[in-house]
DNA sequence: TATTGTTATACTCTATAACTATA
DNA sequence: TATAGTTATAGAGTATAACAATA
């Protein structure tokens, strides 16, 4: 794994349009988030797409589901899902109602391992350093950009 | 290419704890810049990370630097460079004071894609719908965060 | 016919380790 | 000896296309 550090100059010029400046964080705070999940989900065993896979799977997920949420082609989440499998994190159960799908299921230690990972991503966190008054305005930022 | 659109469930419980708030929408928005990102870099015609490369060639670099900041391996870099330089987006120049190294120089080409990819990347990012108050609030509070 | 998931294929990205050439 | 970059290798992630089972 590679370390997270200062890395670019992203460093934003007042006088450049406001989207660009917003623009440039990004990408800035983009490299770091990257960095830090990588680091969290190696911290549990795990590789970034497995992590990112174990979060969406809160409740049982028919794959083509978890395809969606993944934002990637079905037929990548059989590999994810197999390897995740071999080490018990998932189980794939029938869907009785419709005998083609498939529900996926975290076992306990799965589960286990959601939350774990869940607890470790505030620590270190590129935007850790914020006071809870900045972290309430960044909230609602978020809530309001993301619907 | 898989478009972006609503996925799995990040709406927060006020209740919880704000760390944890933080932590849900910025998986959110982690997952819709990865997929507005990849959209922009399709739109121009490179995989994502020939697109974080150029990004980081704003000035002639040499490769250890850029892995550095791309938080990579150095071995990388040599084939992802490989693919830009068989495009004719970059070269590898020579360092006259030290034979050993190659400093990377965005041909005009290069610097035109790169140009074309920063101009994209406001239009459909998942920050676009903030107004131009709650984008300088945005602004303040990275760099508030990134330093 | 249409849909869910799988398989086959090809390519990119990535880390590790060993290597070359400089310093 | 140490450093910059390359090569070899192996594994993971990704999209596309063709396929099987089921609806």
């Amino acid at each position: 794994m590679i370390d997270a550090q200062p890395s670019t100059p992203h460093q934003v010029d007042p006088d450049m349009p406001l989207g660009k400046q917003v623009s440039l964080l990004l990408f800035e705070l983009n490299g770091r988030m990257r960095a830090h999940m990588e680091h969290v989900a190696e911290a549990v065993g795990l590789t970034p797409t497995q992590a990112r896979t174990l979060h969406h799977l809160a409740e049982p997920c028919p794959m083509g589901e978890v395809a969606e949420r993944m934002r990637c082609d079905a037929s990548n989440i059989t590999g994810v899902v197999d390897r995740l499998a071999e080490r018990d994190l998932v189980v794939r159960e029938q869907d009785p109602d419709d005998r083609r799908r498939r529900v996926l299921v975290l076992t306990e230690e799965g589960q286990r391992l959601r939350q774990e990972m869940h607890e470790r991503i505030p620590h270190g966190h590129p935007l850790a350093g914020l006071t809870p008054a900045q972290q309430r305005q960044l909230r609602d930022l978020l809530v309001a950009a993301l619907d």
